[in-house]
DNA sequence: CTTCGTGCAAAAACTTTGCAAATTG
DNA sequence: CAATTTGCAAAGTTTTTGCACGAAG
């Protein structure tokens, strides 16, 4: 059994536990399984990714596309995960346990730099505070080209 | 006829001129009255809002819904329109002309305000700058509970 | 005139909901 | 046991597509 002995799983399947009890649901096999499986595979899952990986993980579990749904949605207005829209691919979304991150990304070959600053932190929690606004979470994004394929050249299905 | 003299909305529609014309596309009238609305109303559209918005002030233009969407499309694909997708409200457009800035997002009602904020940008442009990044554009975010919702104690379905 | 675009309606894709049976506390 | 949850299928929504006619270049 892998993740036995992991604590921060464990916190993170306590805080679930007190989400449902305090709204009165139940902790069943189904939620466990969904949470385990965002825990595990720490992606960006579109619910048919989440139900295609699930299927194939936990072939006897035979949860239904609706519960995951079901359960993404009270995951999501619980706080416990987050939604991003990468372009076209519609919403995504991820665990929102790990600390804060930013993301560099290369639009050449996508890859990812994940940073973090207390400035910019600061300076956004102010603009919050300005417009009245209680903070929740935040995304930021910084698109360019990476020191490796600054010589390569990227291709438009649509030419400007 | 307002906005006859704007140099600002001539300029937009040279470059999408210039985009159909690059892509072998015809500047069609409904066409023409969709970059008119995203620019005259400069706001967050979703599809329904744009096409509701058109059928009041074009009444005779009598544009489908998927011309919307075809138009949309479009845009997006030739980076004249930028999307922001949040909960269950969808994907807004909104014409990418605009001076940058960036996004403050009601997670319970879905209203956005926009700000700019120079020392975050400068701050952004100094970590792609360490990591040999070249910068073409960002995304910014910020989520949380308005003012309004906030007074109207709307803004927790799920207890935590 | 040739090609592309449009509205319409139908189809596809995506998400939610009603329900009877099963599971949880 | 009572109450919630589930899978399923049906019902909503949202978005795309096929087509015949109309418009643009």
């Amino acid at each position: 059994m892998p993740f036995l002995e992991n604590i921060e799983y464990d916190h993170l399947i306590e805080e679930f536990k007190m989400v449902l009890k305090n709204n009165g649901l139940k902790f069943t096999k189904q939620r466990e399984i969904i949470l385990q499986t965002l825990y595990n595979f720490q992606e960006h899952f579109l619910p048919e990714d989440l139900y295609l990986l699930i299927k194939e993980n936990n072939p006897k579990s035979n949860i239904g596309i609706a519960t995951i749904y079901r359960t993404l949605n009270l995951l999501e207005e619980s706080d416990m995960v987050t939604t991003i829209s990468f372009g076209k691919n519609g919403k995504k979304y991820e665990l929102a346990n790990k600390p804060h991150h930013d993301h560099l990304i290369c639009k050449n070959c996508g890859s990812i730099i994940e940073f973090e600053d207390r400035d910019i932190e600061r300076k956004q929690n102010k603009i919050a505070k300005e417009n009245g606004f209680i903070l929740t979470n935040h995304v930021m994004q910084l698109y360019g080209i990476c020191p490796n394929c600054q010589k390569n050249n990227l291709n438009k299905k649509v030419k400007n």
